[in-house]
DNA sequence: GCCGTTTTCGGCCCGACTGTTTTCAGTCG
């Protein structure tokens, strides 16, 4: 088994134990074993395991370690399969169900039997649920709605789409009279590639008009919480964000809380105790032995002084010893260490990119011209743009053929020339890697343009020793000057194709060839998990929106957001580099195509 | 089940909100 489909055996252990009422400890510590797992590169799992040192690994025991090794070399685990098949499959599927645990799940099954959906809903349009001990009239209705949408409620949603509904949000917010800073927090502010809910949090003066401003906003459907420090609502979409009003003094602390990630949260709880702190969303304190939680509480209303006072995000790290880490880097993977070595990288800014590589127009599947889209990245303050139509194997997206694309080159030729825009324009091609690894037009025509991306458009069901093969053979064609969107997926709705990622980002940096951050809300695609190692090793990016209109070029700041999570630098991004920069670096890959071709 | 500058046992992050209770358990983030 890989570590992927371990992490997920050992996850699925946790959710299994916790619906049998096991120690909501141990169920942690197959929760954390399981992200350890993640964390580790698979040849180094294979090398701990061979060597016995599993345990070495922080999270990971004896028994961890012995359940881990087993699943590695026989791809099974007894402990588990018997788990599995004393746990009923309906209660696991009700766990998505709003406002239902397991202790509530394990409730209704002892107590009326219940070990489906369908037997739930039934039992609750019968009256039997509000009748348990510990239910009511409104945890039935509750369920029974939370069924009705649980498709809707459990979905994630794009960054793209959480971020048209947030921003203007945060803008209402901090124009109210009441508030003194507003931010929208959690995965959002991470820049993740989807998001599962938005967060909001609030420094204000007096807290219910301005609960009573969100609760009123457009596109409200419901309204799943109401009190004195937050609100919940839910929008049409089904996406939920949660509002929190804190006082002025708490606000650093409180943003930095739920912006997250938990790992990450976790981390940094652990290092201000290893300082004598303790730190929570409500401040910075000195971690007093024993204590309940009320009586911590008191001391940290009652003894300010001893407090540590933060106004921003940066001195609360500063409290820490740490050098400010940006939002997007608080995954839990190293950050921590590396801020206080001072070792972060200085990461890419939306206002450092001077153009785009690989865009379309209307001579494929684009819906605007050559001229409209050179006009908007004008507008963009962009010095260069790269038009990187479909080629004719492309024959839906209107592809284009070696005639249609030599007149197309003419055309970007003739518009340098009239400087009509200030924004100059490459001429290059989206060119299929055909099912074999050739490229779909002829090498003469592919010498005359400024670069070439090639991608993958069909046979996806390919296994993935022959998908490999194909695109490292287009990888090593001399024309081929970046590789599009590595795996295909497109997020929320399909998976990559099968592709030794590992293999193709080695056979890049050995060609001197370009792996695009597709920007496209939809794919961000190399995954920003692969970045920082990529890079680090010689990988050069470019971050490029496959804009099919004008508007589609601005869809560059989610990429922004996936090259700063993996941690990427203006240096590491062609498309943050000047024109002339650029033009210098695509004629040593021309030259390297005249020699070799 | 994991872990150790509170070290081999006893804690593990913890506060807000809801719905159910009548002082709190469960869920959520």
């Amino acid at each position: 088994m890989t570590k992927n489909e371990i992490a997920d055996v050992l996850t699925e252990i946790a959710t299994l134990l916790e619906l049998q009422g096991e120690n909501p400890f141990k169920v942690r510590a197959y929760q954390t074993g399981a992200r350890a797992l993640e964390a580790i590169e698979e040849a180094e799992l294979a090398r701990l395991i061979a060597a016995d040192e599993l345990e070495s690994v922080k999270g990971i025991g004896e028994a961890l370690a012995q359940k881990i090794g087993e699943l590695h070399r026989t791809g099974k685990l007894g402990f588990f399969e018997k788990l599995r098949a004393s746990v009923e499959p309906g209660l696991v599927a009700m766990l998505e169900i709003p406002g239902l645990g397991p202790k509530k799940i394990r409730a209704l099954h002892d107590r009326l039997g219940i070990a489906t959906i369908a037997a739930l809903t039934q039992a609750c349009q019968d009256g039997r649920v509000a009748e348990l001990e510990g239910f009511g009239a409104k945890t039935q209705e509750k369920i029974l709605a939370g069924i009705r949408n649980r498709e809707a409620y459990g979905r994630r949603h794009l960054w793209w789409d959480a971020w048209a509904i947030a921003a203007p949000i945060v803008q209402g917010l901090r124009a109210l009279p009441q508030v003194q800073r507003a931010e929208a927090a959690g995965s959002l502010r991470r820049g993740l590639e989807t998001v599962g809910d938005i967060d909001f949090i609030v420094a204000a003066s007096d807290v219910a008009p301005v609960v009573d401003w969100f609760v009123a906003l457009p596109g409200v459907k419901e309204v799943t919480a109401k009190g004195e420090t937050k609100a919940s609502v839910r929008f049409e979409s089904g996406l939920q964000a949660d509002l929190r009003i804190v006082p002025g003094a708490q606000f650093a602390f409180a943003l930095h809380h739920f912006t997250g990630s938990k790992d990450h949260n976790v981390q940094l709880r652990q290092r201000a105790l290893a300082h004598g702190l303790s730190l929570s969303e409500w401040g910075l304190v000195p971690a007093e032995g024993e204590g309940t939680a009320k009586e911590k509480v008191e001391k940290l209303k009652g003894r300010k002084a001893e407090n540590v006072q933060v106004t921003s995000e940066t001195e609360l790290f500063a409290a820490l010893g740490l050098h400010f880490i940006p939002p997007e880097l608080r995954e839990g993977m190293g950050e921590i260490e590396a801020a206080e070595r001072g070792d972060l990288p200085r990461l890419v800014e939306r206002p450092d990119l001077r153009g785009a590589f690989h865009n379309h127009t209307t001579e494929s599947d684009g819906r605007n011209t050559l001229a409209e889209m050179t006009a908007a990245a004008e507008a963009l303050g962009w010095e260069y743009l790269g038009i990187a139509d479909h080629s004719k194997a492309s024959f839906q997206a209107n592809g284009l053929d070696e005639v249609r694309l030599r007149r197309q080159i003419a055309e970007i030729h003739a518009l340098n020339a009239s400087k009509r825009f200030k924004t100059h324009v490459f001429a290059g091609v989206e060119c299929d890697i055909l099912a074999d690894g050739r490229l779909d037009l002829d090498d003469a025509t592919l010498a005359q343009l400024d670069y070439v991306v090639v991608s993958v458009h069909n046979a996806f069901a390919q296994d993935e020793a022959t998908m490999t093969a194909r695109i490292l053979r287009a990888i090593e064609h001399p024309a081929a000057t970046m590789l599009g969107h590595a795996t295909g997926r497109l997020l929320l709705r399909r998976e990559g194709y099968h592709v030794d990622l590992g293999r193709v980002i080695d056979a890049a940096i050995e060609h001197g060839v370009i792996i695009e951050l597709n920007a496209s809300p939809w794919r961000l695609d190399l995954d920003w998990r692969h970045w920082r190692k990529a890079a680090d090793r010689g990988l050069l990016c470019a971050i490029n929106p496959d804009a099919h209109d004008t508007a589609g070029l601005q869809h560059v700041a989610a990429g922004v957001n996936i090259a700063r999570k993996g941690g990427l630098t203006r240096e590491q991004v062609l498309t943050a580099w000047p024109l002339a920069r650029v033009q210098a670096w695509l004629q040593t890959r021309t030259k390297r195509v005249r020699r070799n071709g």
